[in-house]
DNA sequence: AAAAAATGTTAGTTTTATCTAACAAAAGGC
DNA sequence: GCCTTTTGTTAGATAAAACTAACATTTTTT
């Protein structure tokens, strides 16, 4: 199955709308996602057609079992693009969530994959490597200053 | 100026083409971007209103100075995210170069310059560093086993 | 130089995702 | 229970970027 960029980011926001406020709204969608309401309507039709999410008139949404694996694939993306911007590039928080919200519809699998394992590589390395590489380049990418 | 990912994408393949064969046609546009020429006909004339190329029916395309510079900017996001991606992520160069010809235009200027660091820090890095966490790091990415 | 092929242009259509504006239904306040 | 506000829906417009199909111009072949 193949979703648009825009309906990836709707199946993401259902699910970050649920875990927090449990009841999803039409006009939730269209705060979270700064965009209309109507625009919210259209989307959601396409997300039923495909069976990603269910919807009856005037009531809330909610996510099939399928929607509900594709809104994790991206979720899980975005936040293992937002870590990897954010804890080891440095970037700001605010802008490496927008990065990633935008990154994680054009990535391909095996470039994702590869961010994915050096993420792990990372996370472990960091406990007990000896060398101090990982501050050095934090360092580095703070002030620009070579660390020999 | 904000140009869309498709005017930049133009830009980029006629600095391209002319550096491979001097003369850029809409044909050859058309072919490298995979586009109908009247595709390529429409987006000239964004272009051109843009200042960023000259054209005269039935010539060839030009860059103009701005959009030289234009180009080069992108052109330069290409090659280190192709370099980060293929060298040290380890991404096929096909994919590699697909990436990131979509991540280019989407990604902002500070995530694009922690990368441009990184880069810059590796490269330096690989000549003197005693520890070996970049050949583990390869090791790890290749196979995906660990490395203590 | 005439015919054929390649190249370039124009007009009009399609798709995707947004918008505005008008309207419909539901929820809350009193 | 009615009125107002909030929420949801529909219809129609717009913008970007591609497409097809028809046509125009230039280049190449013979």
């Amino acid at each position: 199955m193949n979703l648009s960029a825009s309906l990836e980011d709707y199946l993401e926001a259902i699910l970050e709308l649920k875990m927090e406020k449990n009841k999803v709204r039409v006009t939730d969608l269209s705060n979270a996602l700064g965009v209309k309401k109507s625009s919210v309507n259209t989307a959601i039709g396409k997300l039923k057609k495909l069976n990603l999410v269910y919807h009856e008139r005037y009531e809330d949404i909610k996510l099939t079992w399928l929607g509900l694996e594709a809104a994790k694939k991206v979720k899980t993306k975005h936040d293992i693009l937002f870590r990897f911007l954010s804890e080891f590039l440095g970037v700001d928080i605010g802008i490496a969530d927008e990065d990633a919200c935008k990154i994680e519809h054009i990535i391909s699998d095996e470039t994702f994959g590869r961010v994915e394992n050096f993420m792990n590589f990372i996370e472990k390395k960091a406990l007990y490597d000896k060398s101090k590489w990982l501050k050095d380049f934090k360092a580095f990418i703070k002030d620009g200053q070579e660390v020999v």
